[in-house]
Parts: C-alpha cells; sequence; structure tokens
DNA sequence: CATTGGATGTCGCGA
DNA sequence: TCGCGACGTCCAATG
C-alpha cells in the first residue's frame, strides 16, 4: 500500500509520521481542529476548526476549508515545512524567504495524517491557450484583415514584446494584440502602448494601424479603442468542443474588420459597428490549413 | 471519529462512499492512479499518474500533484459532481454551465478514499491589503503630498473608479491610484485612463495630476508615467510584521513627491529622480492617528 | 535575481 | 448576470 494513513494519533505520532513523510518525499495531508497565522506580504489570522492541511514534497503548504476553489491561507513552492510539538499542540510551520512569509498551523488534534507517494504532471498537455489562437491566425491570417500579411510574433519593442506584427495590403505597419477572452479597457490600454511604441521606433510618417482581435469587447474597451483610433476584429478562439456553439466557420477570406473609428482604416466599407451582434468568426486550428 | 475513510476500496465501495460523503456535505480526498481529462474554455489532458482529487461540498474539484500551489485540474465551485463506474474504472465528472466545462477523472484504482466534515472561512482575518492602504493615507494624506486634500474615495467616472481623488495645494484636482506592491506598466496606463476621463469630465482648464502612489515603480512604468506628465509617490506599505525593514517612518509632513516629468508640478523643487534608492515612507497605521 | 504578461486565473463588489 | 479591478494572485519565459 502507497498510502500511510494514522487516525486520532497524538502529536507525537503525528511528529513521526510526519518526519518520515517529509523524508520519502510524500504528499501529506494532514485533518483536524486548527488555527492557522500567516504572515509576509500581508498578514492573516483564522481561528479554531476543521480543516485540511496540504503538504507537497516541493515546499508548498495549503490550506483548505469546506468551500472555494483557493486554499484559505497558503505556502509556494520552496517553502520548509518543519512540525513540532508546542504548548500540547501539533505546529506544522512553513517558512520561505525573499519575500520573508512564515504560514503556522497548530492542531488542538489530529483526526488523520496521511502520507503518499504522487506522480508529476509532466505530460500534462493544454490547448486552447493565446499562443494556439495566434498559431490558428498564422495559418489564416486574412482572419484578421484580407491581405493581412505577419512579419513577426513577439516583436520586441520599447514597451514590450507585441503578439503579432505585419503588414496590410497598403503597406501600413499593423500591432496585433491577442486576447482569448472578452477584453476590457486594460487590452485596449496595452495595445495603445504598444502602437506608441512603434510609432516611436519605426518613425515612418505611415501612421501605425493597432488591432485588438478577440472574441469580443466590452463597451468601455470599446470607447477607448475609438479615443486611440484603434480597430477591434472579433475572433472566436478554436472551440475544444468541436464548436458546440453558434458561431460561423471561416468560410470566407473577407475578414470582418470592425473600425470602430471613424477615421480609422476601413478596408471593405463593411464595417459594422457591431461585435456581439454579429458572430464573431471562429478559428478552427484542425481544419484544412495551408 | 470524524473522518471516514476506506482504503484500496472497490470501485463499488468507492462509489458507495462517495454517495455517503456528497449526501453528508464532506469534503472528500480521493487518491489512486487516474488520469484527467477537462474541456471548457480550453482543453486539456492529463496521463495515468498517482493525484489527489479533492472535493468540496460548494462545489470545487481539485486535482493535486506532487508540485506547484496550483491544482493540475481543477472545476471552480457550483459544480456537480458525479461518480460511476464505467469500463471497470471509477468515473467522477464535475461539471459547470455558463461557461459549459467538464472535468473527469478516471482512476485506474482508488487507493485510499476519506470524507470529513470541515468548518468554514466567515472568521478570516487579513491586513496588508489596498484598502488598508488607502485608510492609513486617508488618515495621514501630507505623505502623498503637503498640503494634499482628499474628497472621495472610489469616485466612479467614465473609465472606472479612482482609488482616491483630491486636490492639491493650488486647486489643482489630483487622481491618486494606490497599489500596494512595485508597480509595471499596466499600473500606469490604469492611471493615465483614469487622468483623462476626469479631463474630460470636469472639463475645467485646470490640468489635472495624476500621482501613483506604491512601494517602487519599474523603468517601464517611470518612462510611461513621464510620457504622459504623470508622477509617482514611493509609500511602503504598513509592513505586518512591526516594520523590521529599512525603510524610513513617516515623521515629517513634506512628502517626496517625485515629479517624473520635467513638465510635471513640482510644488517644493526637491524631486530627487530617485525612487529605489531613497528609501520609501512607512505607512504605519497603528500609529496614533488623528 | 527582476520584469513582463498570460491564465481554464479566482474572487469580491457593484450596477 | 456582467464589468471591473485586486490578489499574499500563480506561473513561465526572458534578460
Amino acid at each position: 500500500m502507497t498510502a500511510t494513513t494514522v487516525h486520532e494519533p497524538t502529536h507525537r505520532e503525528a511528529l513521526w509520521e510526519l518526519e518520515d513523510a517529509f523524508e520519502r518525499g510524500d504528499l501529506i495531508t494532514i485533518f483536524g481542529r486548527c488555527t492557522v497565522e500567516y504572515d509576509g506580504r500581508a498578514a492573516s489570522s483564522l481561528g479554531l476548526g476543521r480543516r485540511l492541511l496540504l503538504l507537497k514534497p516541493d515546499g508548498t503548504a495549503l490550506v483548505h476549508t469546506d468551500e472555494k476553489q483557493k486554499p484559505v491561507n497558503w505556502q509556494p513552492p520552496g517553502s520548509e515545512h518543519h512540525a513540532a510539538v508546542r504548548d500540547g499542540r501539533l505546529r506544522v510551520r512553513s517558512v520561505r524567504t525573499s519575500p520573508d512569509e512564515t504560514l503556522d498551523v497548530h492542531f488542538e488534534t489530529v483526526e488523520q495524517l496521511s502520507a503518499m507517494a504522487v506522480s508529476g504532471r509532466r505530460d500534462l498537455s493544454v490547448t486552447g491557450s493565446e499562443a494556439d489562437l495566434r498559431n490558428a491566425l498564422l495559418d489564416r491570417p486574412a482572419v484578421i484583415e484580407s491581405g493581412f500579411e505577419p512579419l513577426a510574433t513577439e516583436r520586441p519593442t520599447d514597451a514590450g514584446p507585441i503578439d503579432l506584427f505585419g503588414r496590410d495590403t497598403d503597406g501600413r505597419p499593423v500591432v496585433v494584440e491577442l486576447k482569448r477572452r472578452r477584453v476590457g479597457p486594460s487590452a485596449a490600454s496595452q495595445l495603445q502602448r504598444y502602437v506608441a511604441a512603434i510609432e516611436r521606433e519605426d518613425g515612418d510618417d505611415a501612421a501605425v494601424r493597432g488591432i485588438l482581435v478577440a472574441p469580443s469587447v466590452t463597451d468601455r474597451a470599446r470607447r477607448l479603442l475609438a479615443e486611440h483610433g484603434l480597430e477591434f476584429v472579433a475572433v472566436e478562439p478554436p472551440s475544444s468542443t468541436g464548436d458546440a456553439g453558434g458561431s460561423t466557420t471561416l468560410d470566407t477570406e473577407l475578414s470582418q474588420t470592425d473600425a470602430v473609428d471613424d477615421s480609422a482604416h476601413d478596408p471593405a466599407g463593411d464595417a459594422t459597428g457591431d461585435d456581439d451582434g454579429e458572430p464573431a468568426r471562429t478559428l478552427s486550428a484542425d481544419e484544412e490549413s495551408h
């Protein structure tokens, strides 16, 4: 059996088991009545109650209650766990430096302590990231705009790396910022920073265009884009579940460029001033590409 | 005993225990060899390995491996957990809607299953938040600038709520954005948005000043502030550990206003153009206030 | 180390 | 519900 478990151990028994489990590099769960105190970047205190403490061999500590996804208290990987019996309580202390932070869990009673050898996460694969969206757009740049020519990804600028940089049919430089979800004001500002950086660096007389590519945009973000003469293109990320949604599959080379500012570039003159009403184009990475 | 535990149960035994634990509203831990699949906002897949599955009565599901603070896979609160035996494996499925997301954990073998009644987190108290910093500054507004007069907190604008709004000795409106940690470009942009909003709304001829208050600022953020004629004031948040750091305690009413742009307002003419070199002022909320 | 921005961010608050 | 911003965000990539 790979899981060692003790029920209602004395604090001293719990201490022995803990030391052994630390030694083996096991993942440890301790369930019992405890108080929790944290001091570091902030400070917090949690009164007596039943909670679950998770100790990982990489130095992570997590205190979980009956609700929420995030632990009520924690310590990041790289911390050092120590256990001791003090004042008739089992104290588990997790400490790290830079910044100096300490987590103290004092168990009045330990109801269960388990230790088990768990595997890593080397083989986790995730799809649907912004990088995936970018790759899909590189395959079908016309989704952004008919004739759009990608020149670089992660192009470095004074203001940080640009997701996607290219040229339009008029030869004008285009800065593209990609977001996998609906965007708010911060994304508009981010794009604005990149556009300003390119305008400073390239110093070309040709105005630099900025296009925010995302599934949708909030009103405030839309206004911000307009203020800065930036554009928005609605693109649904490749849906993982085989496109159960009602979005349109990309099948034309004409892109729905939605110029939010009248003065902005409007290649087809078909800007509808709408993004949520008109379904965004769906990018299927698995489609016959090239 | 409040913790129910079964070791190496058959899938059917595990299923019974699970149903009972769901019924009781217990927190459940399942340790065993399993695969994990997720599909929703993104999609992911994790091969066979030993992991710990946490199921909370509020609908949270967490899959933890031997490292990192974040679960390798999860489902947020409000999801619905279902268990079944399929193809000789124990399947725990957690589903939610809007957005539609499914987490499937397939156990080849269950090595341990525990269920326990855990407490809530109602009595958690945290200090050191941005709100704490704001309150401290309301007590001692001169830390921001000599003569600064706070007028409102969370003042609503077209661009969102302003942390702290007030007037300087010249009667000029001042937008203050607070950050509890070192700030980067996004904070500068955020302040810029708020200043622009006030300039639009108040329409006063008097230029609106913007001050970013934080422990320190990155180079890029500093440049951004300068570009927009915004200012920076270094203020250390009240340290939780009784101020073990080497920061200066606030004891004068003259604030270190660091005008980053030459054209910016410089009331005392003593801007040093320095923030990290000169230690930031420390705000002690517990000091004799008022 | 510090900087920067993505994330299945999560969470809380307010309209 | 959505929008918005804080968070002890966490985390990886990069200089």
